[in-house]
DNA sequence: GCAGATTGGCTAGCGGTGCTAGACTGCGAG
DNA sequence: CTCGCAGTCTAGCACCGCTAGCCAATCTGC
């Protein structure tokens, strides 16, 4: 059995491959640039190679944005564990958040903006989302006053999330950045 | 000069028809269905036509897009007129901006989502935007407190484009939507 | 009134997309 | 040693946004 065991090691390897090229090649020139011809060839195999282990592109780009939200997860725990003061750990938070989205956009992109059907507010959601969500929630406990802490923690991550689509779409004026960073951020706090 | 007269209203006449078209067909079937062939069809012209009226696909979804902006600043409007309580006509705005969004997804999209170029946060953008923009603005002038009220309108509105976008994606759970929007409009007024 | 220039629409096609049918090849089992 | 089956590839489908170049209808100047 040791052959078939080398088999589905190599497989699972070209699967991982499959997504580090797209994830890749998404951060260096954007999603446009990652077709299914461009991956296959990154990959050194031919394309049907790419349909035998994803359903379609979604699926790839939906496999990448799990990833992504492990990093974005990280990032925000980061930011969480090195503030002491409870506001001033919901201010650091919300910069990690969008100093991530600022950094990898295709990755943010993936993980909230392209139409990937991906669960997300349901009990099957990837794990890496659900850490996400709760380092949020957990920074934004002590300020949620008698609000729901879970609607709390959405409506904020919601203004997060407006902020920097808006305004990498350039639908906001990238000049006063940080001063609507400071208002969202006293409002959800006062 | 009357004929000349006559083609100039002709070919007014069929570029609004473009944009007509692309709109309907954005609204019922979605941008995907939206495809030069399509349009082409739609108004019973040949493919070319559109690139002698329009740079390209984009550009006429820029023209919905800046169409559909004087809708959402009619219901804006309609709503802040409507409102006498300052708290209140916040509330009513906030709710008819997701209504708009909820009730017209694909020219939401045009508006907010879409990679269009058109000039937003600028000298030269539209004016049905910056008539959107004013009636958000007016709205939150009372409440706005000591924060510049440019900043502050972006960062609500950020606020009601994050709860829109995530949801209609599916990463909110629809069911809290009401409580969010409580949320967001309790923490701007209070 | 007629030849020539110009306009405006069309057909056809280019290079690309996501995805798949069907041929082929090389390996493991009998 | 042969057969069957996985696994991979080539080739191609239907579609996309966009454009070159033809062709007919119209306007212009003699």
């Amino acid at each position: 059995m040791s052959i078939q065991a080398r088999r589905e090691r190599e497989r699972a390897e070209r699967e991982r491959a499959i997504v580090a090229a797209a994830r890749e090649l998404a951060e260096s020139e954007g999603w446009d640039a990652v077709t299914t011809r461009r991956l296959a060839a990154e990959i050194e195999y031919s394309q049907p190679v790419l349909y035998s282990h994803f359903k379609g592109k979604g699926a790839i780009m939906a496999a990448v944005a799990v990833e992504g939200c492990g990093d974005l997860a990280a990032e925000l725990a980061a930011a969480r564990a090195a503030a002491t003061d409870p506001r001033q750990a919901v201010a650091d938070m919300a910069r990690a958040y969008v100093a991530f989205a600022e950094r990898r956009p295709a990755l943010y992109d993936a993980i909230f903006n392209l139409p990937v059907d991906l669960p997300f507010a349901s009990k099957d959601a990837p794990v890496e989302l659900a850490r996400a969500f709760a380092e949020l929630a957990e920074t934004l406990r002590p300020v949620a006053g008698g609000d729901d802490l879970e609607a709390f923690t959405e409506t904020f991550w919601s203004g997060l999330h407006g902020l920097v689509t808006l305004m990498r779409n350039g639908r906001l004026r990238r000049a006063d950045h940080e001063r609507r960073l400071a208002i969202l951020v006293d409002r959800f706090t006062r």
